[in-house]
DNA sequence: AATAAAAAAAAA
């Protein structure tokens, strides 16, 4: 089989191909090396008990790596011509099989050579061959989508004949010929690799089978990477080759970092001081202790208020679990790409003290859609390599490889959004190597109090998998309606093979309301943590307020000074809002923070905020501070008065943390704090755009169950399972119509969410991939789901500057632009459109207006490689730009600001 | 006529 290639390609005019024989060596070689070097023990562990014993797990992999691309021995491969179009590269490989007795290859033309690429080709040929469909399926998917159904397979060599021996006539000594020397190769792959016949192969479960199929196309990745595995001159003597050199230093070169061995600490209380320089704290001890006397630790859901220390506490518990499971990684799951940001130093730090302590260098990524404009990451060290012999010095690094979209998730220390933890429920190609990265790590996700219905569904199910691997998972996060808190156990639990009903658990598991909370699987057996050192905690006065009332009760709230917080439901309302209190309190007393602010500007202006009214600020004297919604999510800062429109229970909870959070001296009127909702209505009748965004239903359970005081934390939980209780309460007709409306929407969300869903995974018997990605139902038009893990109508993001008399230049700067200098600043000024210019309806003329505009205009970004794709436009002298029949403005205190534009005439 | 906030999109 040396006349074989595999891969080829012209460079300089010189010809390079890699043989079909040293490929299938490398691939074998690198999937050994990442068995033994890169996998984590939890990982083998799973394969070794679908097989037997190491040695033959280990066996198995290698055949995987060796066998990938037996079906490149097919005329219907080596007849494919090369990417880079050289007919005398092509000619050349053929006439090296032509004089091996292939004739007539050189001019073969096949009618259907598509119909059997190679990976589907290789699985038609070891099923031939009496071999086992768990293995054979994972060789069909290594190009990243599993075979749809058996009958794909069973069918090709039958109806593809020449594809695979070049005629069709079984006698024929050619036919013959690649018949026999296929046969070698699977042969050769049996002898190296201790398997007696093609019977003696294993069959694998399902999670085995995914862990190897990500497995081999990470070798094969790695194996075809020419920096690390050089091609070869077509005239070179490849028999020259030092086969243990090559694989040596080709692997070297990719590989930067050992494998994560977990301290193994002596007591929780040490680890703590050692990390983070404190004793663990009430809530931080219960979940350690949870998991140390686990014995076989599954979920850990951890329920509490922002500032018991929930980061520490997860970061400890990813050390305990790894170290129990073995597993060599973790995930670290946020909600926004911002607040990845804002934990990563923090994270960085941690990771930091670890390497030090273990005297060798670990690799830490950020992984979302903007990591690459991030600058605490960029400034991380490229790995340099490992030095065997010497000590390393224990640093935080990150190699390269990982940088790849599909690759990022396979390092070993990583923070970044939820989705890159829910896309592991999606049906797409290559999931088989997210589903590898995942399995190697302890998983931690991150306020999942604010996950929606849609994105629930992939929660539960990338967690359900979680579970099939034995992969631990922490769920941080505020009080969770009781339900949410069940189904998120109850599919970690399903995940792992046993049945819900044989489960050992307390009977109010959905409707306990102790708060902090923990909730955590331990084999067959749920268990709750509630008792927790007594809070003081306080209490917060709740008065019902009308838009009209409100500039009068700031007047007087206010006129002994003091920082009060206003946070409404849309955006224009914010806008309109700010008008009229800036014009009564003077512009300089009032701040406005909403979405519609340039991406930069808004950062800004947060770090503004937390500088006068996060922790330990120095607060001004007076000031009044309108936003929407972002107000509520993870900023940590602090209002002496707080208003808020009226909105789900748990979202006024989250706003009312921000009232009086931390312990300080504040104006004698407000010491106690009040909480002024506005928008409730006796008739239970709300403004358009709170029904909008919140849906009546909610709504009407939170006004129905809104006390007058509330004590923080003992209240929190009640009211929340109270609203999100599924009881029947009188309010009426309209309230019925409202709640069956509300199951109808939550319903179609759930739908859409199941099209492209990842199914069940199996029990852990015997397992195969086929069918694994399929698409269940192509064509039902209705109920279509997109493939995204987020629901959402497409939204434009486009990045904004202004005219300048001589060229552009940022809208809060002056000076203009140079693409040379500026580019990677430009590109994080970016906005969202409205959803007006985004609906169904506008979208697709939106988007083509810009884009002409862009190529008109802005032709000089798309070289730049900070630009490319991305959209820009240029506002006039008035900060306005007009696109699509609306006028957008821009302005620095209000954010944009859009409007229908007139039609004259 | 719409209405918060939020993310993502290439393979051997
Ligand atoms: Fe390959």
């Amino acid at each position: 089989m040396n006349h074989l290639w595999a891969k080829k390609v012209e460079k300089d005019g010189d010809l390079y191909w890699l043989p079909l024989a040293q490929h299938l060596n490398d691939t074998a070689a690198v999937i050994g090396l990442l068995w033994e070097h890169w996998l984590s023990k939890g990982q083998k562990n799973l394969v070794i008990s679908s097989v037997g014993d190491e040695e033959k797990a280990k066996n198995v992999t290698q055949l995987l790596g060796y066998l990938h691309d037996q079906a490149k021995c097919t005329p219907a491969f080596q007849t494919k011509k090369s990417y880079s179009r050289s007919d005398d590269l092509d000619k050349q490989l053929l006439e090296k099989l032509e004089k091996e007795g292939f004739i007539g290859i050189s001019t073969l033309s096949l009618t259907n050579p598509t119909k059997s690429v190679h990976a589907l080709a290789g699985q038609a040929l070891l099923e031939s061959y009496g071999v086992n469909q768990s293995f054979s399926s994972i060789i069909g998917g290594h190009h990243g989508k599993p075979v749809e159904s058996s009958h794909d397979v069973s069918v090709q060599l039958e109806s593809y004949e020449a594809n695979y021996f070049q005629n069709e006539k079984e006698a024929d000594p050619i036919h013959q010929k690649w018949k026999v020397l296929q046969k070698e190769i699977f042969n050769e792959g049996l002898a190296k690799f201790d398997f007696k016949d093609s019977r003696a192969i294993p069959e694998l479960s399902q999670s085995a089978c995914v862990i190897l199929e990500g497995l081999l196309i990470m070798a094969d990745w790695i194996a075809s990477n020419e920096a690390y595995f050089p091609l070869i001159g077509i005239d070179e003597d490849d028999s020259a080759i030092s086969q243990e050199e090559r694989i040596q230093t080709g692997f070297k070169k990719w590989f930067k970092t050992c494998i994560w061995q977990p301290e193994d600490f002596d007591d929780v209380v040490t680890l703590y001081k050692d990390r983070f320089g404190f004793e663990p704290r009430d809530v931080q001890a219960k979940l350690s202790e949870s998991i140390q006397q686990a014995s076989e630790p599954g979920i850990f859901i951890l329920e509490a208020p922002m500032g018991v220390g929930k980061t520490e506490a997860a970061l400890v518990a990813i050390e305990q679990l790894a170290l129990k499971t073995g597993r060599s990684g973790m995930f670290f799951g946020l909600p926004t790409q911002a607040t990845s940001n804002g934990i990563f130093p923090r994270i960085k730090e941690w990771l930091a003290n670890i390497t030090e302590d273990a005297k060798q260098n670990q690799s830490l990524e950020l992984l979302h859609g903007k990591a690459a404009l991030n600058d605490e990451f960029d400034k991380i060290p490229k790995a340099q390599g490992i030095d065997i012999d010497g000590e390393e010095n224990g640093t935080i690094v990150t190699n390269e490889w990982f940088h790849g979209r599909k690759t990022g998730i396979l390092d070993d220390f990583i923070v970044g959004t939820v989705d890159q933890f829910l896309l592991s429920a999606l049906k797409q190609k290559h999931l088989a190597l997210r589903h590898l990265g995942l399995s190697k790590k302890v998983v931690v996700i991150d306020e999942v109090h604010a996950y929606d219905a849609y994105m629930g569904q992939f929660l539960y199910q990338a967690i359900r998998w979680m579970g099939a691997y034995g992969v631990p998972v922490v769920i941080l996060s505020a009080t969770l309606p009781g339900e949410r808190r069940e189904e998120l156990v109850k599919n970690y639990y399903l995940g792992t093979g046993k049945k819900w009903k044989d489960a050992v658990k307390p009977d109010n598991l959905a409707i306990q309301n102790a708060y902090p909370l923990i909730t955590y699987s331990d084999g067959n057996k749920i268990e709750q943590v509630t008792q927790f050192e007594k809070q003081e905690g306080y209490q917060v006065e709740i008065h019902r307020l009308d838009d009209n009332e409100l500039l009068g009760t700031l007047e007087g709230c206010l006129s002994g000074g003091g920082i009060a917080g206003i946070i409404v439901n849309t955006v224009r309302r914010a806008q309109e809002l700010y008008h009229l209190i800036s014009n009564q309190f003077g512009l300089e007393n009032v701040e406005l923070l909403h979405s519609s602010f340039i991406a930069t500007q808004r950062v800004n202006k947060e770090t503004n905020l937390m500088s006068k009214i996060g922790k330990n600020a120095i607060r001004p004297d007076k000031k009044i501070i309108i936003g929407t919604q972002v107000i509520e999510q993870s900023l940590d800062i602090d209002f002496d008065i707080l208003f808020s429109d009226l909105a789900p229970m748990d979202l006024l909870i989250q706003r009312i943390g921000r009232l009086h959070r931390h312990e300080i001296k504040r104006p004698e009127k407000l010491t106690i704090p009040k909480f002024y909702v506005l928008g409730t209505s006796q008739t239970f009748e709300f403004n358009s755009g709170s029904k909008a965004v919140y849906g009546d239903y909610l709504l009407m359970r939170t006004q129905h169950f809104l006390p007058e005081q509330i004590r923080i934390p003992s209240d929190i939980s009640v009211l929340v399972q109270e609203t999100y209780a599924k009881d029947e309460i009188d309010l009426g007709e309209d309230y019925l119509k409202a709640k069956n409306d509300q199951e109808v929407f939550l319903d179609c969300k759930e739908q859409r969410a199941k099209t492209f869903r990842l199914s069940n995974p199996n029990k852990p018997n015997k397992g195969n991939l086929i069918g694994w990605l399929n698409n269940p139902n192509p064509d039902d038009r209705e109920e279509r789901g997109s493939a995204q893990v987020r629901d959402s109508s497409d939204s434009i993001e486009v990045i904004v500057v202004k005219k300048t008399k001589t060229g552009i230049s940022l809208v809060d700067e002056d000076n203009d632009l140079d693409l040379s200098i500026d580019a990677k600043r430009l590109a994080t000024n970016t906005i969202r459109l409205p959803q007006a210019l985004s609906t169904i309806r506008m979208i697709d003329k939106t988007i083509s207006e810009l884009e002409i505009y862009n190529k008109k205009k802005l032709f000089d970004w798309q070289i730049q490689s900070w630009l490319k794709g991305s959209l820009g436009i240029i506002l006039d002298e008035n900060n306005q730009f007009l696109l699509n029949g609306y006028r957008l403005t821009y302005d620095l205190q209000l954010g944009l600001t859009y409007e229908k534009e007139e039609v004259n005439g």
